[in-house]
RNA sequence: GCGGGUGUAGCUCAGUUGGUUAGAGUGCCGGCCUGUCACGCCGGAGGUCGCGGGUUCAAGUCCCGUCACUCGCGCCA
């Protein structure tokens, strides 16, 4: 008999009954009636209940096992009566005899209870992942994670695409975020830097002639995080493709996302594929006041600045008259309610910073508020009729700069269309967003900067960069969002060598900037580039979205806590001296703690 | 870097207007229990109320500072 198992906890069945069997695991809980105790015994494929009597072999020794100690049983398989059937158990028909136990490893008293779903602290549970990770739902994300990378990886290669990997220890480069270095030992104050994504690589496969690349590539950007963006690393699906237009990688690509998440969506609806909208950047900012729309709210932002002009209610009118504009965004059936509701989010409004959020409700048919008090009979019922509000409807008005109102109108949308429960949680809706500005004028350094990364092409070639004011440009760039979390993002690239000069002057950059910048990539695009196109997709957040998890901590397996702190293996830690000598390096000043 | 929230037993949390010995559940230790499956019953141990300072006759509670965790903003696709 094999020293540890001749089965997994979890497969024991009522046709093993009357064999001789021994299984492993770890005690999952143990109830202890004196004369009779009983063990749930559980390992990674299930649980099966242990049972011994007081006049048992190895009652003395099961009757003092603790909670998570990793014990060898050996017994009979025997069925339970009738009235002692578990239905909620798998094994529940049967029970192991416990002839024989062998304590493998005894496990201390317990900082994190396993059994049982009850919350606790993130450093707890970070500093003990390893018990944490025993816990049944962390546990079942972590191969769902898994086996959502395998299903990818098939469906890429399905779909032609071949996996190459590219290399972890880098040169920096212009993606936006901050780096990662490494610093260089052999050469003596230079470094290398994690790459933040594949990008240069990837296209550097396609000067290369192979066509179809895609990759799932860990991604190093040292920033701070947020509950869908994890500290440091991260994985995306990373492809690219060769002499493609948008086009082509949309319909390549909408397919294998559409099919990853319904083979994942235990039964909730996904977006068929072919019919992801496609929304251009600027209208989704004014209908949804965010470029990465949640589709399952209902509510459509509109604009009503011209309602304002020459409004009796002052504030908005002087603020429209100065360039400002307002959007509206309706609160079905919130007029009929308390007042309360609008007084709410008018002081959440100001929380968050805004100077406030005006409102109408209706209740009845009759107007309220100061809004409609001041702004006129007559204009108040043409603002109603505009924006087709029923009788009893409400509807909140965002006002400011353009950027900002949409912005203001967008977290507004979330919060009325979350407090009046609107939004079906049970659903994936998935869209593209499209046409994103290829520039955008940066306030703090007063100059025109790339919108969101130089690779990308601009709408309209030489053209445009020659002759259009340069914000109005466009790019062939676009992001896939699904329930609000922006799960993918990419373009058409740049790959012709004039085209990039131009692009990057006028953001004040030469042509020796762009050779420096873009290193071996802006030499590979003299020798036969083809035109080509990809995008990343976050692989944490479409895993996060499928586990119905509002955070990547519940779908990873060793995340570092908010600080970038990995609290189990204690990274990150201070270098020795001998380390710091070799790589020429001189700590100047000690963090503090 | 900035703002919000949280911090009380190993863990989850309660603690009134500042008022006597700071509680419950769970876990732990001991006892009882032969059909439980979140087993049950009895008993016990376990507290620098995050830390420091202040106000007060009196502070878990009020004030100031600070630290930790967390969510968000900045940042980042």
């Amino acid at each position: 008999m094999h020293a540890y198992r001749t089965h997994k906890c979890g497969e024991l069945r009522a046709a093993h009954v009357g064999e001789t069997v021994r299984v492993s695991g770890w005690v999952h809980r143990k109830r202890d009636h004196g004369d009779l105790v009983f063990i749930d015994l559980r390992d990674h494929y299930g649980m099966i209940q242990i049972l011994t009597e007081v006049d048992g072999p190895v009652f003395k020794v099961i009757e003092s096992l603790r909670a998570e100690s990793v014990v060898t049983i050996t017994g009979r398989v025997v069925a339970r009566a009738k009235e002692a059937v578990n239905p909620n158990l798998p094994t529940g028909e049967i029970e192991l005899r416990a002839d024989d136990a062998v304590v493998l490893s005894a496990a201390a008293d317990l900082p994190l209870p396993v059994a049982g779903e009850q919350e606790y602290p993130e450093d707890i549970r970070l500093r003990y992942r390893f018990l944490d990770l025993r816990r049944e739902t962390l546990h079942a994300n972590i191969v769902k994670r898994t086996k959502i990378i395998r299903d990818m990886r098939r469906r890429m290669e399905d779909v032609g695409f071949t996996e190459y990997s590219t290399p972890i220890l880098t040169a920096s480069s212009p993606e936006g975020a901050r780096d990662f270095l490494v610093p260089s030992r052999i050469h003596a104050g230079k470094f290398y830097a994690l790459p933040q994504a594949p990008q240069q690589y990837k296209q550097l496969l396609m000067v290369a002639g192979f066509d179809r690349y895609f990759q799932i590539a860990p991604c190093f950007r040292d920033e701070d995080p947020r509950a869908d963006r994890l500290p440091g690393e991260f994985y995306q699906l990373d492809l690219e493709m060769s002499f493609v237009t948008q086009e082509d990688v949309w319909t390549t690509m909408e397919p294998v996302i559409q099919q990853v998440f319904a083979e994942f969506a235990e039964g909730k609806p996904v977006t068929p594929a072919g019919e992801f909208p496609r929304i251009p950047y600027a209208e989704s900012l004014l209908k949804y006041g965010s470029d990465k729309p949640d589709l399952r709210n209902p509510l459509i932002i509109q604009d009503v600045t011209e309602h304002f002009h020459g409004s009796g209610f002052g504030i908005f009118a002087s603020l429209v008259e100065s360039g400002a504009v307002i959007r509206a965004i309706p609160a079905p059936g919130a007029g009929a309610g308390s007042r309360k509701f609008f007084d709410e989010m008018n002081n959440w409004a100001r929380t968050e910073g805004y100077s406030g959020l005006g409102y109408i409700n209706i209740k009845d048919g009759v107007p309220g508020g100061p809004i409609a008090k001041n702004h006129g009979e007559e204009k108040t019922a043409a603002l109603i009729a505009a924006l087709g509000l029923g009788p009893n409807d409400g509807v909140f008005f965002a006002a400011g700069k353009e950027a900002q109102a949409a912005k203001l109108a967008g977290l507004a949308r979330i919060r009325v269309g979350e407090t009046l429960d609107l939004i079906d949680k049970d659903r994936f809706d998935l869209c593209w967003i499209v046409d994103f500005p290829f520039y955008e004028y940066d306030e703090d350094e007063k100059k025109l900067d790339f919108a969101h990364n130089p690779f990308s092409m601009p709408q309209g070639g030489l053209d445009v960069l020659n002759g259009q004011e340069p914000t109005s440009i466009k790019a062939y760039q676009y992001d896939m969002v699904c329930n609000g979390y922006e799960i993918a993002s990419g373009s058409i690239r740049n790959q012709s060598p004039e085209l990039m000069v131009k692009a990057f002057e006028l953001v004040g950059l030469s042509k020796a900037d762009v050779e420096e910048r873009f290193g071996g990539l802006y030499r590979a695009f003299q020798y036969g580039a083809p035109p080509h196109g990809g995008m990343a997709a976050g692989v944490d957040r479409i895993v996060m979205l499928l586990c119905g998890v509002q955070n990547l901590r519940e779908i990873t397996l060793f995340p570092m806590n908010q600080k970038a702190e990995d609290l189990l293996m204690g990274a990150p830690s201070p270098a020795e001296f001998k380390q710091l000598r070799d790589l020429n390096i001189r700590v100047v000043e000690q963090q503090k703690g």
